[in-house]
DNA sequence: GGGTGTGAATGAGTTCACAGCT
DNA sequence: AGCTGTGAACTCATTCACACCC
């Protein structure tokens, strides 16, 4: 068992926000006890949709996209690569970690014939948008894109980017302010 | 010139965010006219520290650190990876883009002798705290980890996190409401 | 007329605090 | 006694709306 102010501890939110936010999808602690860590678990991951495997279509096989397919960190943890599509005719019909590279011009065919739930957008900033269309038009339904641009997309369709540059450029903010004499807080 | 109107347009927030949001660091307008692009421009790169270069420190050499030693996007946007180390002993000694790779042990002393603004983070989860700490230690101010954990670090030091699986995660919980039939807007 | 900068109004999200269950 | 779940209070951020300037 755990209390909220277990949890708070561990994930350095207040009691109340853990209490608030658990009581939006249900009632899962028992009052004077706490929550059963191995139920809570449980619901969260059904909560989360983590309770079963998301197929995924890998858009740009260039050093991204080669990571991406490469990387065993996805499978495991319930996301599964399943199409791989690129421009280049040197790699495709290449076969990287089981999946075989298609050429872009077959993207649409075939995820109509075979649809998975989520993008990658692993190519040059200026194909994202096209690409991200093109995804949309199949039915995915969430992109995580690594192009540094916000492409447009409609409002139920998820995007989640990747930016290292943009998250350098987040920082210097703050590193340029501790350089200022009046540093407070 | 441009009008908080059309900034608002471009960037999809509302004009009057556009309006507080500057006014918070100065008064870039003119009333009738809007702002000056360039002017703009100048002053958004002063506040945000983008008008100079800053110096990163690169921890772990592996498939992502490689990455971003080849990677050509940060240095043209001022950031300039000015170390590198990791504790494989194949590595150590090798020259990538110009940086020669140390030893994980000589880190600390390195990072005194030649301070950087920087740290980036690319090591297993279960070495990335003491990373971390130890680049607290050398007065490292902002650090971009890309290991799957948040890492413990003071106030003062700012923190972003690459992670693809967590934002794969973050969307399933969205792709399971479409799944719901009462779908709303 | 056109558009900024800003106090006031509104709204969203967090924290408080306590009734009620175990 | 201990701790959840939750309405009420509060805090912080966004939006409104308008005086003022170009």
């Amino acid at each position: 068992m755990v209390s909220s102010m277990g949890l708070a501890r561990i994930s350095r939110v207040t009691p109340a926000q853990i209490r608030k936010d658990l009581s939006y999808f249900g009632r899962f602690g028992k009052q004077g006890r706490g929550y059963n860590v191995g139920q809570l678990l449980e619901e969260l991951w059904r909560i989360l949709g983590l309770n079963r495997r998301w197929r995924i279509a890998l858009v740009g096989v260039g050093k991204v996209g080669r990571a991406i397919l490469e990387y065993g960190g996805f499978d495991s943890q319930g996301f599964q690569v399943v199409q791989a599509f690129d421009v280049d005719h040197q790699i495709v019909g290449q076969k990287l970690a089981s999946v075989t590279i298609r050429h872009a011009s077959e993207l649409e065919q075939r995820l109509r014939e075979d649809p998975v739930d989520i993008g990658i957008v692993a190519v040059p900033a200026v194909e994202a948008q096209a690409v991200v269309d093109a995804l949309v038009r199949c039915g995915v339904k969430a992109i995580l894109n690594y192009a540094p641009l916000c492409p447009r997309r409609p409002a139920h369709v998820e995007l989640r980017q990747i930016d290292p540059v943009l998250a350098l450029q987040s920082m210097t903010f703050h590193l340029k302010a501790l350089e200022q004499p009046a540093k407070r807080r």
